[in-house]
DNA sequence: GATGAATGAGGATTCATTCAT
DNA sequence: AATGAATGAATCCTCATTCAT
């Protein structure tokens, strides 16, 4: 009903260049990116993403069930970007602490460059009741299921406490970072990245570290090691021909 | 059908009925805050809050410049009785690591009991850009201020480390907090507040307090124990034959 | 969403007069009568009715839930319409045949006035799954029984065969209007209501008269009263007197 | 979802399978066929078609001039169907009332058959200012033309009343058969397509059947009757005294 | 002060049809 | 001949807000 409405009418039509669907697609997506960053989802135009990615309406739909469906395609990619682009990277860092304020660090560059998309997951996707049911969701837990890898190896090495909860700690730590930059993501200005990753990761490591009453002090090493040094060259100068 | 041709409300809408303002603008919030909850903001409709206040669209906008208004003006009111109720008890909490759980948990029965509020709290006023000229802003500061002051005294007391950034526990906490609270908010199932302020205020409290290594009589133990193999080392050198 | 979009944009309005709510309607209702008439219903364009009805289009969303409502609505104050002039002139008619012509003639006549909402009752909400839980059902039902109680009440009278299905009779009726009268619906020519309801009305009662050999022929009839006459005559004749 | 960013389809359409045009057309008249019952011709979507054809879009419109068109070719192609089966049966049938009988009895039957393309029928093609244009219309004609050569021939053999108009018989039968069957179409329940016929046959045909008083037996009688009763009145008249 | 009828902008979505490849 | 990607027109409906009464 009403669908048809007058359907046949005649069209003027001028037949566009016939692109590989993939490029279609991609310059479709780049387009939305850009203007949910730059309008947020309720204010962006399927028309101007249109325009700017050189195709008519109709087009974005054979692509994309609805516009919901556009923005959290565009989100996945953008995940799938971060998390490939991360992980060449992280496979070279060592050490835990060093490991976290990676991931950390990442995080918070991620969100100095996308804000736009950063607030629209903070925003709008993660509080919809499908939420859990989305690929973002699943893309969004192996992005911070990384902290919980982490947390998980070295607890298994003894390096850290053994009643750690790394999902606890994964919450902290992206909890943490999303207020830490609402202000920045309201255009309130900007933060340090690198200080804001040392300090978070800082604090965080502390959490779960072994406390000191547990475990051999460095100190305490080292003026054991210093102590059985100079018994060594006391007995060798006691008895220099042995 | 529904509609009807004629207006079948014959609404009983009491003409002139000419009650106090305040008593106005209370039913009105309160049936606001009933109808914010239960279908978030923009499902929310004017006419049902009218309705249910036993209000006229109209009278809704003597009392409040526009439907976002109402909101803030609902969740100011939730802040202010938030605020009141807990400061009450507050004041009887005694101890660093108790204080911060109080407010861990009392924030935690808060989301608990207003999942609908809260929700909206996150993800709709906390991202907009004038956010920060809000009065909820400055109710959100006070109701987080309380973290952070109990950090600052626990710090200048000497019981925490001095190193601590109150403000990024402060972001930790509540961070952390929302965090956890994401799956409970989209309807995903329940918490348990007790036990997640306690793990909660366990990790913080964990991260600022003073390590073992800084502490007074094992780093002057391990330096006295240094101090006497470099003595001994020393009359080594001193004297190599011995 | 989606759906506020941009609701706090300032707007610029016109206020018209304030009518009525009975006068607005059956200005909407007139309106689109003439719109669903002369276009049908998915050329029927909402912002015409407006126009038309001297109403923004919004307001005919006061009074109607939807499109199909609107046309519905229309249908139903047609066909109130009719069975109330009908009903008035009814009364007055004698005798089955003329009756079951009167109410054919009347059909014809509506059918002659309004081919479009014909139409559109025949075509499009007949057809409709919902039909029968509609008030159109109903009027239409009130409509075409009239036929059924002329029926009936003359099987009663034992005017017309005791076997006769008064249901099967209205839809013959009605379905034989019908066909007959799509041509003209269609634009293709005109038809003569009263040859036609004489014609059908003729048939019809034709099918359902009692056959004359099982009641007394007219013309016996006359015979025999003339023969009694004639009788009466005579015995006048012979014996004067008396 | 659904859709997805790239298309899964792998549509495994064979590529330049070369068939012969009339397999083609009749394999997508057939798919059509199918659509346009189970959907209604607003809800049929030329793509549907298209796959379960094993077609492209593109090619129905190698074969059909659009999907009006389509429609239009199928329900011919069903129409010659069903005057081919049933003139093979028809040709045997004797007797005015039989035959009657039997084209009613099979217009139930196809219209229980094929409730989506009747409907289609009713509803859609024969609302169309065009209709009379079509092939279809052509074809309806040959179809329900057959009542009118049986009436016509049962008139002139003197069976029937000499002043019946066989096209309004016509009207009434498939008009009368058309209102009987719209709860039937519309999914509201089952009819009986034998007893329907039998009363309906019965209905029309008494409507037709030359009446007892026209038969000239008993309007001799009474002729005879009245011829004698003037007779002793004029006796009386003429001889008053007697 | 209260009323509530009227406003009116605003945009996603569909799908038959075309025509370059 | 077949393909199927691209076209693009076309419209219903919502609801916060206003302001004449």
């Amino acid at each position: 009903m009403g669908k048809a409405g007058a359907p046949e009418k005649t069209r003027t039509r001028r037949h566009a260049n016939r692109l590989p669907a993939e490029k279609r697609i991609s310059d479709i997506m780049l387009a939305a990116r850009q203007v949910f960053t730059e309008r947020g989802y309720d204010d962006a135009l399927i028309s101007e993403i249109a325009e700017r990615a050189g195709v008519v309406e109709g087009s974005i739909y054979r692509f994309f069930t609805n516009k919901r469906d556009l923005l959290v395609k565009v989100v996945e990619s953008w995940y799938e970007e971060m998390l490939e682009e991360d992980s060449a990277q992280f496979s070279a860092v060592r050490g835990t602490w060093n490991q976290i304020r990676f991931v950390v660090l990442q995080h918070l560059y991620s969100i100095r460059r996308e804000p736009g998309l950063s607030r629209l997951v903070f925003q709008k996707l993660r509080s919809e009741p499908t939420y859990r049911a989305t690929r973002v969701f699943q893309l969004n837990q192996a992005y911070t299921h990384r902290i919980v890898d982490i947390v998980r190896a070295a607890v298994a090495a003894g390096e850290l406490r053994p009643d750690v909860s790394a999902g606890l700690v994964r919450d902290l730590i992206f909890g943490g970072v999303e207020h830490r930059t609402w202000a920045f993501l309201r255009n309130e200005g900007d933060f340090d990245p690198v200080a804001l990753a040392d300090d978070l990761t800082n604090m965080v490591y502390r959490a779960m570290a072994i406390p000191a009453e547990d475990r051999p002090d460095r100190l305490e090493k080292a003026a054991e090691r210093l102590e059985k040094a100079a018994e060594r060259l006391e007995r060798l100068v006691d008895d220099p021909a042995r």
